[in-house]
RNA sequence: GGACGGGUACCGAAGUGGCCAAACGGGAUGGACUGUAAAUCCAUUGUCUUUCGACUUCGGAGGUUCGAAUCCUCCCCCGUCCA
């Protein structure tokens, strides 16, 4: 299970640190360490960007140090207001349960339960959080915070000269936060917290907190934000966030995203989410450098990182579907093929009603598919040329799909630009 | 509770009686180029409509006016300062 060598210097050389404590480098160069990370049950899937704290402990997992997984049940009723420029909306608790139950299972795919030495976790804080009386917690915590200290806090005062402020409750986060640590700490011996960037004025607080209270050393290790050199938020597309929940975001979606990488972020990105190792990685490199027509880093990350979270199965659907979308022609294919291809792809059920006699008007096609939000919307895609039914272009606005244009019957596949495939199912019955 | 400032489209932001479906910027979408990349360029970006045009929209409700995002009244919300 562990391997040689030191994960620090594996962080490092990954681009993975961003900042850590003093004396970490150290520490984990001669002691196994118990580490967490927390995650926020603000929905009910990690997407993309948890990717990277999740592989963070899977990699120190590997090097033989135990991971703990922490869910945020009680600071997730709270809010964290690191990173948020407004305050949030309270989430329920029967909405954080459920949360909290998705995301547990989604960790489970990552780290591993079982082996000898090091078994991973996954801990709760509603477990300590959700017993602590106030006066009790205001005595034996906060005691040791100043408002000072809080107020000096980035993610503090970032709120505080905004217009919106921030409430009280949201303040208190960063001591909640300390507070798990803490726990942690007592309960499980745990040392190490990482986390995003972010996160990094909550983990000191914590350090701080464990060094007050305990006068015992902690330490913290932050991972830096994952960019893209677009300059838009990683992880969303136009289609949203990009899920690990395969319901959220189909495992084609989510094979294309990481094929949509920018070129200049691929070779970091191998880093950060897969486990080829340097010599593996320069090979890519050099490919990027001389051959980017090829794109074998983004097939290779594409493939990795789909695999790993949806496993080598629907990786090889998404590859077909990809291969045939963007490759082949369509009319070669048989339809069980097509639909078995396009499982994954984006598709809406359609009544046969609407195609009967004349059909059904492609402008309102595109709308009750959601392709496009209007019909004005639809009129000016196929102007601009940017509609076609089937693999054929459409010039005519007025034209209409019928039942002769359906595939075997049953299928007609949309296409909007060169990348957005949307699959009509129409109903097997007949109706009156 | 008081004083002041503010609420305009996806976001930011102009507009302070007609020339306003509303400048400009960003974002987004489509196209060209290429490699399912980036950069660049072009186009589009309230709804319905082939066109003409019709309809809805500037926090909410009323009002003034031939005509209101713009003026008046009341209300709601946000911010800053004062109590």
């Amino acid at each position: 299970m562990s391997e040689q060598g030191n994960i620090f210097e594996e962080f490092e050389w990954r681009g993975l640190l961003f900042d850590a404590t003093a004396e970490l480098k150290d520490v984990l160069a001669t002691e196994r360490v118990t580490a967490y990370i927390g995650f926020d049950p603000t929905a009910s899937s990690l997407h993309v960007g948890s990717l990277l704290p999740i592989m963070g402990l899977a990699r120190l997992q590997r090097f033989g140090h135990t991971p703990l997984a922490l869910v945020g049940g009680g600071t997730g009723l709270i809010g964290d207001p690191s990173g948020k420029t407004a305050e949030r909306q309270l989430l329920n608790r029967e909405q954080v349960d459920l949360n909290l139950a998705g995301i547990r299972s989604q960790l489970a795919q990552f780290l591993d339960f079982e082996c000898e030495g090091n078994p991973a976790q996954i801990v709760n804080n509603l477990d300590w959080l959700g017993e602590l009386h106030l006066i009790d917690f205001l005595r034996d915590v906060g005691k040791y915070f100043t408002v000072n200290y809080m107020l000096s806090k980035e993610s503090v005062k970032r709120r505080i000269q905004s217009d919106d402020g921030i409430s009280y409750t949201e303040f208190t986060y960063m001591m909640l936060q300390a507070y798990d640590f803490l726990a942690l700490h007592r309960l499980m011996g745990c040392t190490l917290q990482m986390g995003g960037s972010d996160q990094w004025g909550n983990i000191l607080a914590g350090t701080d907190l464990i060094r007050k209270a305990d006068s015992s050393k902690a330490h913290g290790l932050v991972f830096p934000l994952v960019t893209n050199s677009a300059g838009t938020k990683f992880g969303k597309t136009e289609s949203g966030t990009v899920w690990l929940d395969p319901e959220r975001t189909s495992p084609y979606r989510f094979y294309q995203f990481w094929m949509n990488t920018d070129d200049r972020d691929v070779i970091d990105y191998l880093k950060y989410f897969t486990w080829l190792n340097r010599t593996e990685i320069e090979v890519f490199e050099k490919s990027v450098a001389e051959e980017p027509g090829a794109r074998a880093a983004h097939k290779e990350l594409a493939q990795l990182v789909t695999t790993m979270v949806h496993g080598a199965e629907a990786y090889e659907k998404a590859l077909t579907a990809s291969q045939v979308l963007f490759g082949g022609s369509i009319e070669s294919l048989s339809v069980s093929d097509l639909r078995d291809i396009f499982e994954d792809v984006p598709s809406t059920s359609l009544s046969r009603d609407l195609f009967a006699g004349d059909g059904i008007g492609v402008l309102n096609l595109c709308t009750e598919t959601g392709i496009t939000a209007s019909n004005g919307e639809a009129r000016r895609l196929i102007r601009q040329g940017g509609l076609f039914v089937n693999g054929e272009k459409i010039e005519d606005e007025n034209g209409t799909v019928s039942l002769s244009h359906l595939i075997d019957n049953e299928l007609i596949l949309l296409r909007k630009g060169k990348r957005n495939y949307h699959l009509v199912q129409v109903g097997m019955e007949v109706t009156l």
